[in-house]
DNA sequence: ACAGGCATGTAAATAGTTACATGATTCG
DNA sequence: CGAATCATGTAACTATTTACATGCCTGT
């Protein structure tokens, strides 16, 4: 069975409990988002496929007038999430527009490369003061993953700053003077 | 001028000396490939483009009887360039399926999810490595960024490695007994 | 002679975002 | 009552990868 990314996050949110497309997309916003994400232009019609392979079930669930569908896993759903967790992960990717403009910045006076780096520094420090306050609600679970990983992104994210703040300081440093004696 | 990303990668690739599309792609490959990756698919086209809007400019440098095309940058394509980088970055995203399975690890039993850390520790190892051998080569450029961030990308990674090996020892540890004295 | 690297390009497929359309419910 | 949120979906667009096609050049 050849599924796509997608469909696993999908597979994956409805492991423990049935849910709606909504509240998936509403899911991966407050988690996975960080490091895998999902537009409703792609869940939906992926919970067709899966519904259709028998991954999912869907169950009507309307509040009041309504409608709305909930989706269960199902036992084939359960044991393809599982043989793909079980598969060594092979993609890994960065998009960090930062570090390709300071990858450039010769072009600009050092003062301007330096502004890259705050920027940087910047959002990486409100990414995660954002993060914190989704530790609390995790920090509730009995499941004890989705906390390791949000406490990673966190740590991450203070890295990364730390690791801007330490290359402004060297761009703001004296050129080494080569001597000899 | 609404340009897109692989446009200002391809501006940027050219801003130091001409390069044929060849040339370029090798060059992404062995640096920004890291955090901003480019195909033959977006190069080509997109070389296309930028010659057709004035900010680069072609000239035939055959090697023998192989045609070969090498591209300048433009006075207007170093403005267009610089312009872009004294914007903040916007971009910043992370796709990384090993956090994406160790976030619904729930599914698996306890050392399938240490599995996961592991095979993400060592491909983070892999890529340091990797990394580390490039670094010869540009620590003789006149131009620091590249080094700067190259040896950022060597940190991160071990950082990475580092954290996955902290969360396996975590989890190979007993869980915490709940006493009252 | 053949493999591997240099060199340019396109076509097709897949992935992903964004905007839009529609309508119900809840809260202030 | 109006705004925000719940809820589902599609269409159009943009981005990106992969595979393929073509052909020259260099070293063994």
């Amino acid at each position: 069975m050849e599924l796509s990314a997608t469909a696993y996050v999908i597979l994956g949110m409805v492991f423990r409990e049935p849910r709606s497309g909504y509240e998936i997309k509403a899911a991966v916003d407050n988690s996975t988002r960080f490091f895998w994400a999902a537009s409703y232009g792609q869940i939906y019609p992926e919970l067709k496929r899966l519904s259709e392979a028998g991954l999912v079930e869907g169950a009507d669930a309307p509040t009041g007038e309504r409608r709305r569908t909930v989706y269960a896993i199902t036992g084939a759903g359960r044991t393809e999430l599982r043989d793909w967790l079980r598969q060594p992960p092979a993609t890994a990717e960065m998009r960090e527009e930062g570090l390709l403009k300071l990858f450039f910045a010769d072009a600009l006076a050092p003062d301007e490369a330096i502004e890259i780096l705050r920027a940087m520094r910047e959002h990486r420090l409100d990414l995660s003061e954002r993060l914190r306050g989704l530790e609390s609600a995790k920090a509730e679970m009995e499941d004890p993953y989705p906390l390791m990983v949000l406490r990673g992104g966190i740590e991450f994210n203070e890295w990364f700053a730390g690791w801007c703040e330490r290359m402004e300081a060297q761009l703001l440093e004296p050129a080494p003077q080569k001597r000899s004696s």
